[in-house]
DNA sequence: AATGCCGGGAA
DNA sequence: TTCCCGGCATT
């Protein structure tokens, strides 16, 4: 009927400042809301501040698990930007301990001893997770310059390259010796614990106890399996890229997409970690065996740069495989440490895909939760998140096309309904 | 088709 | 910064 006109408006109609004195709900109302959206955008660039989430993704949103400790562990592509009168190479040496030191902020001692703790307590518990765990990651023929940044994470102490040859004495997960065996079995018992302790969740049946790792060359033809990671980095090296030690703290993830991380359950397993995935199951590749074919033999898309440090499973052709070993977990272990935390929305957030980087210019209150590397490069690439329609009617359809005069602002601007908002 | 709203551009 | 709209996703 009375259509607008199709001229613009001035900056000041009179139609839009009627609306807006009935409108008090702009912009800033919901910015208020913004919590750590910006988390979404993490990626690994120096002094990069990292925010674990101990809480295990909870699909349907129910739990209300999530805290932030955030202990300023920063994730260095290569090496730290400290440069605290560590004598050695930072680029070259890590010290490998047993405890994680979780450096201290400049928060009040109250705020710092429990984020510590649980900051501590979750990279302890990341740390042992036993599908990620390296069997032999203190392998005492690796070279001692050997990339530091690869050979943490490959023992899946995982994604941070915490104090990995920065300033903290003791700064590495607790990938020490003593579980540090092939055949030394999981921390169930920290695990565990932090399970209970940290996401208040009964402990789930008989899991993961019994699992065992190797290392499988996805080379072609060659298919060497190891039980060190070490050992599979250098064969790799050596024997396929023909390289020297000198390549090492260069090329310290190369290797790791030659080759895959295979894990076998003890025959008396009830079964594998149920599935998350409830898409064609037979299909897909699962960490319980080895990817049916080699991945190509060249080299793969380099990863992006939040994904720097992935490692331990070919990037393609066994795609699967890393983040599903993770995923499959992800029901009842606290999420692995190279996991990097994106904003997620809450329940009341709601958006076309939940995983994808929350670009929440709306400022919806947002949840935490983590995101592996991959899936996060998947979100930075994907296309953008949009917001999905709500429930709730907007000044459109309550008002109505002919009384638009009457919309809030952002309606009558085709923007987010600030009104009504779900 | 209707609706919601992102992204971008004009004023 | 305000205002508007093309265009896309979703319903």
């Amino acid at each position: 009927m009375d259509m607008l006109p199709k001229t613009r408006l001035g900056k000041r109609s009179p139609l839009g400042a009627l609306v807006s004195s009935t409108c008090p709900a702009t912009g800033p109302r919901i910015d208020q809301e913004t919590g750590e959206t910006s988390m979404s955008r993490v990626k690994g660039h120096p002094g990069l501040k990292v925010y674990f989430q101990c809480g295990q993704d909870d699909p349907a949103g129910s739990s209300d698990h999530v805290d932030l400790m955030h202990s300023d562990v920063s994730i260095w592509p290569s090496s730290p930007p400290s440069s605290s009168s560590s004598s050695a190479s930072p680029s070259c040496s890590r010290s490998v301990s047993s405890s994680i030191d979780v450096p201290r902020s400049q928060r009040s001692p109250d705020e710092v001893d429990m984020d510590e703790l649980m900051a501590a307590m979750v990279l302890s518990s990341l740390s042992c997770s036993p599908l990620l765990h390296s069997p032999a990651l203190p392998d005492t023929t690796a070279p001692p310059m050997d990339c530091g940044g690869g050979e943490l994470s490959d023992s899946s102490s995982g994604y941070w390259s915490v104090g990995h040859s920065n300033r903290s004495p003791a700064p590495s997960p607790p990938m020490t010796e003593s579980d540090a065996g092939p055949t030394t079995p999981p921390d169930e018992g920290l695990d565990m614990e932090m399970e209970q302790m940290l996401f208040e969740e009964p402990a789930p049946r008989k899991r993961r106890n019994s699992v065992k790792a190797a290392f499988k060359c996805l080379w072609p033809s060659c298919g060497k399996v190891l039980t060190s990671v070490v050992g599979m980095k250098r064969h790799i090296r050596t024997t396929h890229l023909s390289r020297g030690a000198e390549h090492e703290r260069c090329s310290r993830s190369e290797e790791d997409f030659y080759y895959t991380e295979i894990n076998q359950w003890d025959q008396q397993q009830q079964s594998p970690p149920l599935p998350v995935h409830s898409g064609p199951a037979p299909s897909s590749p699962s960490h319980t065996s080895s990817p049916p074919s080699p991945p190509p033999p060249s080299p793969p898309s380099p990863p992006p740069p939040g994904c720097s440090v992935l490692s331990r499973s070919a990037p393609s052709s066994s795609s699967g495989s890393f983040w599903q070993v993770q995923s499959e977990h992800s029901y009842q272990a606290p999420p692995p440490s190279h996991m990097i935390i994106a904003a997620v929305p809450s329940p009341t957030c709601r958006w076309t895909a939940p995983l994808t980087s929350c670009q929440s210019r709306q400022g919806l209150a947002c949840r935490v939760r983590s995101v592996s590397v991959g899936e996060q490069w998947l979100q930075q690439h994907s296309a953008p998140c949009r917001r999905v329609r709500g429930e709730a009617k907007k000044c459109r359809k309550v008002y109505g096309i002919e009384h638009r005069e009457q919309w809030c602002t952002a309606c009558r601007w085709k923007k987010a309904c600030q009104r009504f908002l779900d």
